[in-house]
DNA sequence: AATGAATGAGGCTTCATTCAT
DNA sequence: AATGAATGAAGCCTCATTCAT
């Protein structure tokens, strides 16, 4: 009694992650509008009627999908870096590997791909995702740029721009493996790539040393 | 008022390049399942049924956009590393160069942005372009790598996967510009983009100087 | 304004053969293809999406049309042929009149019609019709003959065209019935019809007395 | 040069006819609705708009098609019945010859199927069709009948019903031919069956032989 | 006279959403 | 809370009809 009831308590309570968490894997494979909510609720598990307990509509849906996508993978950036004593490139490096294994290895590693399919169809949900997420991680970035030219460990580059540079192959790696991916059987090893990514980087950003 | 279009100029001109072209624009703004065919129609100047003269289905009309955006921007590149003598490096940025001003400041631009959301949509696709563009465009770079290894002017790396950290970049641009940067009104400036990224490269391969 | 129909008891009883039987009623008065859905859908007091819960589509509609008007009359007669001891002109009328009680005059009337102007746009539906109604109403007719031949009640005839010819007045009653009848405002009388049939027949099959 | 001009005349001429036969043609086949205009001017050799030009609409081909179907074969039936002087079960027989050979094998053999299938679609076509064919063939037949009646050759039934039981087989015999057969391969040899009909016939009319 | 490209109304079908149970 | 039958708006697609050539 009491050990069935308590999954079915803890069920109800993760219902709409449940909702949400097979929602991102449908709209991640086939797209916003071309997942139907049918699909969603049987991957659930549950009835098409029971998505509108929880959410008011597929738009709805699709907010409540990347809200909850984005918690708490920048806080704990933002918090390795307050942390942070070492060099500019060792912060990089900490920071790239806390968003591998916070985002790249989760359920979330979605979502820039669907993100990035869908932001024109909704555009407010787009700039949501843009200050709560990437403004906040280019920020991360940006800081460990300066730090290290201000240090003399890198040498002088337009911020901005660079920071650019230095996300996308990190981007680029998730949404691969969400589009082409599966349909080539053609899977890029990510440790190996990051490792690639951030060799260039250390050597690229390294200060000329005459 | 003084510029009205001629009213019945079209028939052999109608061709199924301003419908593909029209339908690009439109699949990749808003996907291919979101978009409507009137839409498309409306954009081309031409009626809904117009476009069934030339393709079978909204289906066909994709396979039609894709397959003409390809046709000779790689081969432009494959002439280029064919008839180039200068370094690797130099190379390489003529490549990057080329592909920027045949793709990026094209009508072809939105494709990767398209291909990437839809591929696993239509998988056939997705490997009719990988085997046509990918594949060759991956070639180019890694035989530029390879060329500046051998000859001792980047440092040894594991050449398939330093392609994708290569190529990411840019392709990164493209898919930025035709995603969220419309939300945000916050284009990146391509020019210093592609700077940095060469700059970055170029001292990041370089091999390692004691 | 007093038999307004109850407002919502439908569900379960909306069932399926109320579809089949407002599409029958249409199908036989219009043809397949001159049949919307949606009139369908509102003779059977449903909304035109209703129809795809029970149907995957029009062709399957009409497949269902056909295989529900089936069921049990052959195999009446067959029952019917079994029991009977009297003599062969009796066995004829016996089962023209079953097979007048159990589909003349019943709403399966117009499935002839229905399937002679269809058969050619639905060759495997003609072949399951045959299979299960026509060849078997066919083997009861040639049995009967057979079996006056055999006592001397009937004179010598090649039976399979026979067969034929003797079934087809009883077809185009009901086929004039569903086609010109309605145009014309001139019902055939069918018992009369019926009556100078068999009475053409029990004659004309007898043995020729000299 | 007059070679190529004499067809090309005839041809000219020809065409409506030409246009009403494939028309006919695909009409019994698929019925008219499911027949596209398309299939028509192709199966006739001309272009879709062609037709145009010599009917003003869908509706108005079939009505060509039906009254094309009539012209000669009732008058030819009314001449054979004035000029015969021998019993009235040989003028049955020759008017039923006649018939076949004037329309069952002819291009006009498909249009009872035609015509039964469409009739509540095009009802005044229906009754056009009725008053210049149907009834006049029933008088025909009645008569037939009734002269034998009169003569004593025949026995005293109800004339009218007995002549839709006269001619129902026949009209089967068509039906068939364009409905089912196609669908089973089977088909029902005309002579056997006209000569069964006829023979039932003969002895099922004859006056009883005490 | 003939063509065939173009049109757009209309039909089949899908699917987000509602609602009685 | 959960279901799933029902709805109907909307999209893809067809095809009769038009019209410039």
């Amino acid at each position: 009694m009491f050990a069935a009831t308590q999954p079915r308590r803890r069920r109800k309570e993760a219902r709409p992650s449940e909702l949400t968490a097979a929602a991102l894997a449908l709209f991640v494979e086939k797209g916003f509008a071309a997942t139907r909510l049918e699909e969603i609720a049987i991957r659930a598990g549950v009835s098409k009627g029971t998505l509108y307990l929880y959410f008011d509509s597929k738009d709805a849906l699709f907010k409540a999908v990347i809200q909850e996508g984005i918690v708490p993978v920048v806080a704990e950036g933002e918090a390795i870096a307050a942390r942070h004593d070492g060099s500019a490139v060792e912060l990089l490096e900490r920071l790239l590997e806390n968003w591998w294994s916070r985002i790249g290895e989760t359920e979330y590693a979605g979502i820039p791909k669907l993100m990035i399919a869908e932001a024109r169809n909704f555009p407010d949900v787009a700039r949501f995702y843009y200050e709560n997420v990437i403004r906040r991680g280019r920020a991360l970035i940006g800081a460990a740029l300066e730090r290290g030219m201000a240090s003399g460990e890198f040498r002088r580059l337009e911020v901005e721009t660079t920071i650019e540079v230095v996300i996308a192959p990190i981007l680029m790696l998730l949404i691969w493996r969400f589009s082409m991916a599966p349909c080539l059987g053609r899977e890029i090893e990510p440790r190996q790539y990051l490792a690639i990514h951030m060799e260039l980087l250390r050597q690229g950003l390294e200060r000329s040393r005459v």
